[in-house]
DNA sequence: GGACTGCGTTGGGAAACCCAACGTTGTGAG
DNA sequence: CTCACAACGTTGGGTTTCCCAACGCAGTCC
């Protein structure tokens, strides 16, 4: 009956705004990524990484390095120091900081999120050969590139 | 002093997730957007935009066309019929169902937003050439058809 | 020493997403 | 014709992300 199946689609205004597109790539790679762990894990995988290729880092210099929120990192710190993953001590050399250091566990926590994060990237980009999740990529990284120095 | 200004950067494990990056640009053109409208006005302009293009339609078909959920649909209906945009009328065909039909001012409220959603979208892709962001809008096209049939 | 700034914390608001329940209304099977 | 079932709109709730504002404390620069 229905001879239009999938003439379900959004309307055209919408489907012709990148930043449409954008916005519903980002909410299926949420749902994609829920399957393989809890949402919050992404917030632990950001500070995890930075902390992992940075060194010990302030909270302030996290919050810079990820664009979050100051208060947004004083909470991800507080539940990944509570899981045992890192450890948070005040600077000696300037006693507002927090050194923020990952631990052991911090580093296996990242690798086993790297993998679940690897996992809902394919499914993400099923629709995607090679060739065009590159162009993809490079094309996301030039238009962000453009937005360097933004609030944060 | 500091010799890497732009050592800002995000750490490369998040760099290299397309599925991150979509998210950051999909912020950004949040706060693009929100230097031209209220935020409120993207789910005003996505449903004028469905109604517009589709007819009146209910609002569970509403929900399916945008991907927005039932309760959310309702929200942004109620505030768009205050708002005087928008006539609610019970289908008389089917009961159980809003007929929602957009109006004068609902159309001239779709066209301003539109025009608003053109300059955070300028905004937005500053740093890309116009072939450059052809090519970004096929991408994210083709690999949103691989998941219409999500859940919603 | 005093103004200024940065830090971490707390509290809060706005928006999007998702789930569950309820009463109402159609539909289809027995 | 009933009765079970499904769809609709509504309400309420929970979670996450992104902001903004304020506070007390610590460093910096004149």
């Amino acid at each position: 009956m229905n001879e239009e199946e999938d003439d379900l689609r959004p309307p055209a205004r919408l489907r012709a705004l990148t930043s449409w597109q954008a916005n519903k790539v980002s909410t299926i790679g949420a749902r994609m990524t829920a399957r393989h762990m809890p949402l919050t894990a992404r917030s632990d995988f950001a500070v995890l990484a930075a902390l992992e290729e940075y060194g010990p880092l302030s909270q302030a210099d996290l919050g810079r390095r990820l664009g979050l929120d100051r208060n947004d990192v004083s909470g991800i710190v507080t539940r990944l120091q509570e899981g045992g993953y890192l450890d948070r001590q005040p600077d000696p050399g300037d006693r507002r900081r927090n050194l923020v250091t990952v631990n052991q566990a911090g580093l296996r926590y990242l690798e086993e999120t790297q993998a679940n994060a690897d996992k809902a990237q394919a499914e993400l980009l099923a629709g995607l050969t090679t060739d065009e999740r590159r162009q993809l990529h490079a094309l996301l990284a030039k238009a962000l590139e453009a937005h360097q120095r933004e609030p944060a």
